[in-house]
This record gives C-alpha cells, sequence and structure tokens, in this order.
RNA sequence: GCACCCGUAGCUCAGCUGGAUAGAGUGUUGGAUUCCGAAUCCAAAGGUCGCAGGUUCGAAUCCUGCCGGGUGCGCCA
C-alpha cells in the first residue's frame, strides 16, 4: 500500500465526478496531481497541490477547486478532516486506524513492502563497473560498483526486470601489455631472473600466481614460441586470471553480475558486429570521412590533420564528431562501444544505464549519440557519474602511491572495515558529489557514524525482542501472532510520527528508481533510525511509553508489532 | 577557448524534479541515565540558498548572464 498513490487516485477520482457533475469544464485535462507529507505535520497527514495546478487551465480561482475537493474526498470514512489551506492546499488528516492499520499491512507485506510493480517488468540494463581487466580493482572502482549494484537493486524492487552487466575491455594495446607482462611472471616462474620490471609492464606482485600457473600448465611450451604466437594464449589466460581476481573482489561487496560482456567478442573470427553497427550508422547517413578542427585549448604544437572515419554525433548534441576508425583503419574504442550498445539494444533494451567514473565525463554525450542513432531515439541512456572518493585516515588526508607502497585495493578496504559499511558510506551522498571516506569513522561505534546509527537501531529492536521474551515469556510475540493483535492502542504521537515515517518508504523507492538516485535510501534509513531512537528514549521520560509493558500484554503486543515492522523496513 | 559537475548554517551535506516558516549531522551552549542497549535522547543559538536579472499565484529548484572551485577535451582504453 502506498498512502499517497492512494490519495492521488482518489482526487483523480472525485475530479472526474466534479467534471461529470458540471462543476468543472468537462474537458479539463487533469495534469500531474502530487500527493505529498506536508513539509510541518501540523498541517496534515498529506499535502495536495491539485487546486494549484488545476486553477488556470480551469480558469477558477484554487480555493473554489479545494473546497469543491474537500466535499468530494472528506466523505470517505477513513478522513479525520481536510483543511483547505495557503493558496489552496489541500490538507488532509487520517483517522488514526489508517495508520495503526499500516503496521498490519508491513507485516504482512513483508520484504514485498515498498517494493513496486508499476512498469510492469519493463527490461532495463544497468552496466557498471567494467574495470579494465588489469589489475586488482582499487577504492576508485568501489563506488561506482555499490552505487550501480544498488541501483540495480532498487530498480529490481521498483518492478523493473534487471540485467546486471559488465563489459570486459579484453580488446587492444592494455590487455597486449598483461599479456606480456605476464609472460615475464611465466618466465620468472621457469627460475629466469628477470631483473626489474621493465618501464610499460605492468610491475604489480598480483601477476606472479598467473606467471606460475602459466609455467604450470604449458611448462616450457610457450618458450619455443614467437610473440605471434604465445601472445593471445597468454593474453587470454591472464584476461581469465585477472577476471576470476575482480569477480572475487566484487563477491567481497555482495556484487553478482549477470552478463560478463566481452569487448573482443565483438570481432572475434567469423563476424564483425562493430562494422554490423557502423552500417546501421551509415545507412542513416551518420558516417563521413573527414577531419576533426584541432582544439582551442590544444597546447602541443604535434597536432596533424588526419582523415578518419567519424560519427556525426553533433547532430544528436554532441560538441564535435567522434572518431570511429584510427587514420591506419583501426577501430577506435568508441567503435567498439557503439557496437556493444547496439548489442544491448537488439537484446530488447529500451532503458540503458551506464555507470562512469569522473573521468568519463567526457565520454557521455557521444554514448547518448550513438544510442539516440541507432534506436532512432526510442531507447534512453542514463549515464550515473560518480564522483571521487577521497581518502582519510583519522580525519588526515590520505594519498594513494603505488611507488609509496600506499596503494590501496577495494579487497584491503572491504577487509578493514567491513562490507556493509562500504556499501552504505558510498551511498551517502549524491553521485554527483565527491565523497570523503575515513577509514576510523566509518568502524566507530557512535552516533557520528550514520552507519553504526542505522545498524544500532536494527540491533534495539532485535534487542527489545529479546527482552519481551525474558519478561513476558507468556507473551506470543511471533511475528505471525503480531500480524493479527490489536493495533488501537498505538495512539501516541511518537509512535504515530514513526508509522508514518514507515509509510513514506513506498513513495521513496518510487522516486529513488525513478531518478536513478540509490543515495535517498541511504538518508532515508538514517531518517527512519533517528525516528525509532527518539520514540525509545521518550520511554525513559514517559515509563508508560516504552515498548514493553509488563503487565500490559494488549499493548507490548502492538507495540512489538510497530518494532517489528521498523525492523522490517 | 568549449563542455559537464559543484557552490545551501562555522564545517560536511540533504532538500522527495516548482509548493506553505529552507532541514539533518558535526561543532558551540545548556539539559536528561536506580529505566526495554546513554553506542542514545531533548533544547537553544546559527541562513542575502555564490551574485544579478527573468519566467508565475509561488523559485534553493526552471531560463539567461556573470563570479568562484573541480573534471574532461582528435587515433589510448
Amino acid at each position: 500500500m502506498n498512502i499517497f498513490a492512494d490519495v492521488e487516485a482518489r482526487v483523480i477520482a472525485a475530479l472526474e465526478a466534479l467534471k461529470a457533475e458540471g462543476k468543472l469544464p468537462a474537458d479539463l485535462a487533469i495534469p500531474e496531481i502530487v500527493a505529498e507529507a506536508p513539509r510541518d505535520s501540523t498541517h496534515g497527514d498529506v499535502a495536495v497541490n491539485a487546486a494549484l495546478v488545476l486553477a488556470k487551465p480551469a480558469k477558477m480561482k484554487p480555493r473554489d477547486i479545494a473546497d469543491a475537493l474537500k466535499a468530494k474526498l472528506e466523505t470517505a470514512d477513513d478522513v479525520a478532516k481536510i483543511g483547505v489551506a495557503g493558496p489552496g492546499f489541500l490538507n488532509i488528516t487520517f483517522k488514526p486506524e489508517v495508520w495503526q492499520g499500516l503496521v498490519r499491512t508491513i507485516l504482512q507485506d513483508a520484504a514485498k513492502f515498498g517494493a513496486g510493480s508499476a512498469s510492469k517488468g519493463e527490461k532495463v540494463n544497468v552496466e557498471y563497473v567494467s574495470a579494465n581487466p588489469t589489475g586488482p580493482m582499487h577504492v576508485g572502482h568501489c563506488r561506482g560498483a555499490v552505487f550501480g549494484d544498488v541501483l540495480a537493486n532498487l530498480l529490481a524492487f521498483a518492478g523493473f526486470d534487471v540485467t546486471r552487466e559488465y563489459y570486459i575491455n579484453d580488446a587492444g594495446g592494455q590487455v597486449d601489455v598483461l599479456g606480456k607482462s605476464a609472460f615475464l611472471r611465466y618466465r620468472e616462474a621457469l627460475g629466469e631472473d628477470i631483473g626489474a620490471i621493465p618501464e610499460g609492464f605492468y610491475p604489480g606482485d598480483y601477476l606472479k600466481p598467473v606467471g606460475e600457473a602459466l609455467a604450470k600448465e604449458y611448462g616450457k611450451k610457450l618458450l619455443a614460441m614467437n610473440e605471434s604466437e604465445w601472445l593471445p594464449l597468454v593474453r587470454s589466460f591472464a584476461i581469465d586470471k585477472m577476471m576470476d581476481m575482480i569477480r572475487d573482489d566484487l563477491a567481497a561487496l555482495n556484487i553478482k553480475h549477470d552478463v560478463f560482456f566481452s569487448e573482443a567478442s565483438l570481432t572475434r573470427a567469423g563476424k564483425d558486429q562493430v562494422k554490423a553497427a557502423i552500417s546501421v550508422l551509415d545507412k542513416k547517413g551518420l558516417i563521413y570521412e573527414g577531419k576533426l578542427e584541432k582544439p582551442k585549448g590544444h597546447d602541443d604544437d604535434d597536432w596533424e590533420d588526419r582523415t578518419q572515419t567519424l560519427f556525426k554525433s553533433t547532430k544528436f548534441g554532441d560538441d564535435e564528431d567522434r572518431a570511429i576508425q584510427k587514420s591506419d583503419g583501426g577501430y577506435t574504442y568508441f567503435a567498439g562501444d557503439v557496437a556493444y550498445h547496439y548489442d544491448k539494444l537488439s537484446r530488447g533494451f529500451l532503458h540503458l544505464i551506464n555507470v562512469f567514473g569522473a573521468d568519463h565525463v567526457g565520454y557521455i554525450s557521444r554514448m547518448k549519440s550513438a544510442v539516440a542513432a541507432l534506436s532512432d531515439g526510442k531507447a534512453d541512456l542514463d549515464v550515473k557519474v560518480v564522483q571521487l572518493v577521497k581518502l582519510y585516515k583519522n580525519g588526515e588526508p590520505f594519498k594513494m602511491s603505488k611507488r609509496a607502497g600506499t596503494f590501496v585495493t577495494l579487497r584491503d578496504v572491504v577487509d578493514e572495515v567491513g562490507r556493509d559499511p562500504v556499501r552504505y558510506m558510498m551511498l551517502y551522498r549524491k553521485n554527483q558529489e565527491s565523497l570523503d571516506f575515513d577509514f576510523a569513522k566509518v568502524t566507530e561505534q557512535s552516533k557520528d557514524n550514520p552507519v553504526f546509527y542505522v545498524q544500532y537501531a536494527h540491533a534495539r529492536a532485535a534487542s527489545v525482542f529479546r527482552n519481551t521474551a525474558e519478561q513476558m515469556p507468556a507473551l506470543d510475540i511471533s511475528l505471525e501472532s503480531l500480524k493479527k493483535v490489536d493495533l488501537s492502542v498505538l495512539n501516541d504521537h511518537g509512535e504515530i510520527d514513526l508509522i508514518k515515517r514507515l509509510g513514506a518508504f513506498p513513495r521513496l523507492v518510487e522516486g529513488a528508481a525513478k531518478a536513478h538516485e540509490p543515495h535517498r535510501l541511504a538518508f532515508y534509513l538514517y531518517e527512519l533510525a533517528s525516528a525509532f531512537h527518539a520514540q525509545w528514549s521518550r520511554g525513559n521520560d514517559s515509563p508508560h511509553l516504552r515498548f514493553i509493558q509488563s503487565n500490559d500484554g494488549v499493548a507490548t503486543q502492538a507495540r512489538l508489532a510497530l518494532v517489528a515492522a521498523t525492523k522490517q523496513v
């Protein structure tokens, strides 16, 4: 149940009735009506802006429309009163039974409370992480990984059919470097002294096990081959190992993708999906041979005019057209990405979401252009950019450096502070805002640490159940029975406030999913925890408000139902 | 030079896509514990929402122009 959506539906029905009765113009188009919790709770439970948005199209005074709506709506038997306030707000106050009943709804819906089905299982593709398979994931990847994963969960919860996808950049120069670096480690594993790792190779120790595995797999056979023979073997062997490592890192964060899409597979023997995608654009007249202008801020003199195959992305709002082929005829990285997105579209996705790091912002408009062009504007691509994570240790900025040995991998972070604090803190900012991450603070057990504050609320809720079982062993407090208890004793304003906060959850999920803003969940949980802690503390001053009333089983059961509902959300 | 992001309380940030008297945390000040977990709670003080225009019943939110900070800008991936 979603109270706000319910009110909106009632208002629309009332407006239709008023039209039928001639009290509103019959041809009046009804704009979007919004019901929301008023900022000031003394105004009522739900505020509706209908009269304000209708005043102009109906050519009536807002107050008159509000009065007519009020008369229609206040006949409902769960409505206590309706006020018309300010410029024409309709403030609805429900009878307490509505809020009390919500507790039962939450317990009955359990994990499905707040879940949506409005989108009817529309397919959405969320691509996130997509870290290069050349080494372990570092903290920088962490935020995008969590953001994408929670966004995907959120969309699934809201009713979308979600596919979580990872694009493996297993083509191009960098994976050749990976292959060559692994080959060095292979020679090392066979007993050769390879000395210092030369410039231009990946120096990390994480390639040593790969070298050893290669030695185990191939013995000395690779040494007898030419580079053109061993490189493809070693490269793909190393990529597989890197991807295993990345999957492990992601698993430590409880992240699991549905699809791992290989860039190299686009042009694997026998087919050329890049060419296919380009020809689709070509047929639309969007591909041409040409030269790009030198950017104004280009400071070097090494600029050379080169004729390249270009995609007319400016037609879709990009700043300049983008190269599809290099001057040597090979495809650009962008060309592969065009083909990849063409593949996504051909799999039936009309909603695409890509999570990018801040360093890829310059890539957004060309990708959007490509998707718009390939789908004739039928598909939408939303690119979410996550800003940098700034690391701190005990309040001091912490700089990562490979050279100084202070390079922090994602695994380091998860091992040090734990999975849940990492996931929570990575969402405790809007994605466009940079984020400070202090190792000491996220594990601190105090109110300064929002992770702990929320966890503590849950722990307290659990302890209430433990204590009740001890103090009132005869009382049935199983979840099953709490679904049936008399809730009419939940009349304290603190209890009602807490329930209202719970009632906001479905709308929150809906809004966060629509806006692709998972951070709202983290902030909501903080507020919910706060409302719960506050109600708990009122029991300190007023013992009759404590959740456990050892001489009153009815009150205790009702309040435990509320505690269980809070814990559930 | 251009594009994108950010600018809200001393500090760090929310603000539900245009609503009513702009909210939290932290910091400051003052309170609450024989009591379900004080690992918590309550209260006070603290604001020209970067600046200037515009749009309308109504703007932190939308539009235009400035100012300040960040990021990116032909063939890499």
